[in-house]
DNA sequence: AAATATACTGACTAATTAGTAAGTAAGCAA
DNA sequence: TTGCTTACTTACTAATTAGTCAGTATATTT
């Protein structure tokens, strides 16, 4: 996994913002479990909204590098690809970044929130190409802009999580089931 | 509005919620604009989970006597009833319970966090019904189960507000108009 | 060898947090 | 009028919060 400490914090970020959210973990939440002093977490990230961008930061690079890797897939197994990544999440019983941080917006350091929009906007326009080169190769269909529905499907994806964690387990398999029946 | 001084803390802790999230509003955030002090809100809510069992509690009962309000009308007009309550709170900015408190749902306390089951339920119960029946009817069209299909409508009314807040107001309209053209 | 940068620790701080306990003023009931 | 309840205030507490700053050991560079 992560071997430097700037790597293993933004790791146990990760993981509490998607458990916890991000108002509800503190620095002592990750130097305690990583036996360093807070001061050493403030060390690589001056201030929480730091960490927050930075956990943003290395998901979106993560996304980008998945999404590089399906470019050759036809565009219905990409959206397929990318609901794996959402029920292995649903395993662990950890929700997306989009399904956290929106949520907190209004709380957010001013720079956490332009990183969240950029998070946002990104995924959906990842998604609504996707949709739109799926439905132009009759792989995906779907009836309105395609933008408009991929703002649908990111909208069920997060949900899922959401409701999987309070509802149990047979509630991801539902919905992802009845969106890749909508969209196949 | 509240004319009592409790009513008008469930006023204002669910206006935080919505804003702000459970987690990142205190006693003070309450006590200072009513002018009372902090002990004032221990002694009509002696926790903070009581205070927002209250919260999700009066929602429920809301919910329910508008729910009752619909009864005769038909199903596809009880659900746009439902969608104009989510495009007011759009315009006020504000979010859901459902859409505040289950990204939170691992730190709430446990009795906090049945009552957010309860409601998830409760609201889904409807929903199905409601989309069970206006299929019966042929006023509302969709595959599947109802109850499945209620995970997605309760997915996108929730997300809209979430989403319109991030990426502006059009937001709203257009997931809430292409919701509507899918199911009716 | 000397200077500099990296990655921390130790020891703080000021503010805020939920929650408590004792007291009090006003209204109502017996 | 005495006692009880309601709705608070005053005055706390113990814990936690993000964040700071001066120091230090270890590499790395010059």
């Amino acid at each position: 996994m992560a071997d430097t400490t700037k790597e293993k914090i933004i790791d146990l970020a990760d993981h509490l913002i998607r458990t916890k959210g991000f108002n509800a973990f503190s620095y002592a939440d990750i130097s305690a479990p990583l036996a360093i002093k807070n001061a050493a977490v403030h060390y690589h990230f001056p201030t929480k909204g730091d960490l927050g961008i930075s956990v943003i930061e290395r998901e979106l690079k993560n996304l980008a590098l998945h999404i590089r890797k399906w470019e050759k897939m036809p565009e219905d197994q990409q959206l397929k690809k990318l609901i794996d990544i959402f029920q292995q999440r649903s395993k662990l019983g950890t929700i997306c970044l989009v399904g956290s941080l929106t949520p907190d917006y209004d709380t957010l350091p001013a720079p956490m929130q332009a990183k969240v929009q950029e998070m946002c906007t990104g995924i959906l326009q990842w998604m609504t190409q996707c949709l739109e080169k799926g439905r132009a190769q009759q792989r995906l269909h779907f009836e309105g802009e395609a933008y408009d529905r991929a703002l649908m499907v990111l909208s069920n994806l997060l949900s899922s999580l959401l409701f999987s964690r309070v509802l149990g387990g047979s509630t991801f398999q539902r919905m992802s089931k009845q969106l890749a029946k909508d969209l196949i």
